[in-house]
DNA sequence: ACCATGACGTTTC
DNA sequence: CGAAACGCCATGG
């Protein structure tokens, strides 16, 4: 890592994904456009890679790409973990895709 | 410095 | 609608 483990780029990105409302998701793109870094969506799901590593727990399955696929399922314990966990919070998932996306979508920019 | 990789996004076919 | 190409940016070899 480079001189602190996580950079304040990182901690707004943890910091905003615990933010995110019980039922509701956002996207990498949403984060990084709310902290002013829309061309780094990458790096937002880059910093979710690492999430592991935070000892706050990241509510990495509210984070989804724009088409709210599940893109990242893969990178959870389980094979369908990720997808169990939303629909847990009432959110419906058909094939790793969110239905009525727009419904549970939550916008840092205009929320926060 | 260069190349390869990736939990993205948009455009094009 | 699905797959591929291109662009973007940080990290690692």
């Amino acid at each position: 890592m480079s001189k602190k483990e996580t950079d304040n780029f990182f901690e707004k990105v943890y910091a905003v994904a615990c933010l995110i409302p019980y039922g509701k998701v956002t996207s990498y793109g949403a984060i990084a456009t709310y902290l002013g870094m829309p061309r780094s969506a990458r790096m937002v799901g880059w910093a979710m890679s690492s999430s592991h590593s935070q000892e706050k727990e990241i509510p990495a399955h509210r984070v989804v790409n724009r088409n709210g696929i599940l893109t990242g399922k893969h990178h959870f314990q389980g094979k369908n973990l990720m997808q169990q966990l939303l629909e847990n919070e009432g959110i419906e998932v058909v094939d790793d895709k969110i239905q009525n996306f727009e419904n549970v979508f939550w916008n840092p920019s205009e929320e926060l």
